[in-house]
DNA sequence: AGCTATCTGTGACTGCGTTCACAATGTGAA
DNA sequence: TTCACATTGTGAACGCAGTCACAGATAGCT
């Protein structure tokens, strides 16, 4: 679930066509690597799951063309995607709250997403902080601001308890952060301009739950 | 995102009612820890950042009436959500992949969520197995048709590596599951009348890395 | 060189989730 | 008891993401 205003950032580029691209550049990767030059907008539509449709315009959206019998350039679809999602720049990314699910997001994505990294973490508890976790140092949390500032951080996961989740975010708010990703089950309040992706897997676990109990048939 | 081809359960229960749903019972449940016992559909909606013709939409689906000018009570809507939501009945979820990721997973919702239950996790590391973690026995992988089916289990959560997921997701719905809490970074192909909610850490880390980059008005 | 098959690019359409707006309701105050 | 008004319930309108369907393009085959 996506939520914060947001005018669109260009002509096309809905939330959902970026979260698209993110998974097609995966999958290219994989094809790329098995050595494929061209891919159809059908098979790429397979592999994400999608329709070949929506592959079309998701590309046209980014100004990415292919040629007819051909398809696309596989390289160069992934070179376009990377400009278009990463600017072809590295994101600093911040991490608040080293708990289980904190040290576990950490691991995950230790070496996975070489465009992204978790430059720096934050903890209240003192026992925790001073450490570097899979490459991440731990500060305590009341350094944030600071550290935040001086590295032009603008991206934020946040991994505290539920409680806390609002008043963290209103703090990096002030800081510059101006993009989340929310794994506390709650919905914050940001000002315009600010971006959220909640990954709550609680309400995911609840649909989970709630269509498992339906019958059968499709 | 969710996929997976589903007919509409009732009337008007969309998956998005559903997911709405689980966040006004969590947010229902600490207004009620709170004292109040009633409460507005505009206050609700604050609360979950949604609008109150939203609420009332939501609330509509699930048949539940309040009355004007005093609201909603707040104990009956808990229940009339927890009766929509699991049925009144705890729902057995298992667990494939005891990883990082997955042992996390198991921490987390460790006593959170009490209408469902990890009861059954598995792995293929031989070193991992006949250990509990979190209340949860772990097996080995092999084992899981097995147990799925003896335990009547019909929910899934997927935790291990991308490349493994499609194949785990097939043997999981020949064993009788039909609901998948996917956390592995692909699209699933499931028959229709499976679903699939998938928390894809991945593609909303690089939302987040993307709208991070975007200039700050609105 | 011409022809054909098949894939791309895109205007138009569709369906659906959300929001609007207002009639109906009934509560609490005077 | 009456009145006023805040809140609910919901038909209708809206907007947008996704799909359709076809014109345009081009590579390969004969």
């Amino acid at each position: 679930m996506v939520h914060g205003h947001l005018k669109p950032v260009s002509s096309r580029l809905t939330v959902q066509t970026i979260g698209r691209l993110s998974l097609y550049r995966r999958l290219l990767l994989e094809v790329s690597a098995s050595g494929a030059r061209q891919i159809y907008s059908h098979q790429l539509a397979t592999a994400a799951v999608a329709t070949p449709a929506q592959v079309r315009r998701d590309l046209m959206a980014i100004g990415f063309s292919g040629s007819p019998r051909r398809g696309y350039a596989v390289d160069d679809l992934i070179a376009a995607i990377n400009a278009v999602l990463a600017r072809n720049v590295e994101t600093s990314v911040a991490l608040v709250g080293v708990g289980n699910l904190g040290r576990a997001i950490l691991a995950y994505f230790a070496n996975r997403e070489p465009w992204v990294r978790f430059t720096a973490a934050f903890d209240r508890d003192p026992d925790k902080v001073n450490r570097i976790l899979h490459g991440c140092r731990v500060y305590p949390i009341d350094r944030a601001e600071e550290i935040i500032r001086r590295d032009g951080i603008r991206a934020a996961a946040i991994a505290v308890p539920a409680s806390e989740a609002q008043h963290t975010a209103d703090r990096l708010v002030l800081a510059g952060v101006r993009s989340f990703l929310n794994f506390a089950p709650v919905r914050l309040h940001v000002p315009t301009g600010t971006f959220v992706d909640d990954v709550d897997m609680t309400t995911a676990l609840d649909r989970v739950a709630f269509y498992a109990h339906q019958p059968q048939g499709s």
